[in-house]
DNA sequence: TGACTATATTTTGATATAATAATAACCTAA
DNA sequence: TTAGGTTATTATTATATCAAAATATAGTCA
């Protein structure tokens, strides 16, 4: 694959991340700051397992990063284009969303 | 659904038009101009049948319009966040496509 | 009208993604 | 070490997406 294309798979990768309404929540909560997958899961109401799927997608695609922090497993927006196209595009429609 | 749910869908169809790589490819070819079907196919090398229904995927969602003249039909970008997308995140990760 | 060009749609089979349920792994605290 | 809480993985089934081929539609021009 020349690299060109291995450009555009990269990117087309990148926006699969967000072509999924739950997976867009997730990504939405955590640009509040880091979450736990506990609290993902009260926030979202949405079974453990399925939270975990979608987390262990974005992470494999480097949207995401996570750490241990004593019993829970912390997820926070790891690559930097995600606050870019948040800013850009997301915000502005999430009207409840937002915080005074 | 509600109104919330409907905007997260929305926005997961939107980014979804980008994540494949022959629509990254065409959107691009588009963000230089309008083009006609024929020299989409030409430039991307590609069958007439799959670019075809890459680009009934972006019109169904809003993403590019078309129009005829003449014998061909051209396709131009439709939805205005295209361009912001493309000029926060695409452009600068195709450095083959610059225009000097 | 008929032939030709350009584009769209449909169908099929292969592959990927999704939701759910079940289970496993891992930490912490008693 | 055992129990309980937290997270991850696996398996299954359903659904969606994809590529390719075949066919259909629509416009143009002789």
């Amino acid at each position: 694959m020349s690299k060109d294309e291995e450009i555009l798979e990269e990117l087309s990768e990148f926006f699969k991340a967000f072509s999924h309404p739950v997976r867009l929540k997730i990504i939405i909560n955590l640009m509040e700051g880091p979450q736990c997958v506990k609290n993902l899961g009260e926030t979202l109401d949405m079974s453990q397992p399925s939270i975990s799927q979608h987390l262990s997608i974005l992470r494999n695609k480097g949207i995401v990063g996570c750490r241990r922090e004593g019993s829970l497993i912390c997820y926070y927006i790891k690559d930097p284009r995600v606050k870019k196209l948040y800013n850009l595009l997301i915000k502005e429609e999430i009207s409840w969303q937002e915080k005074s």
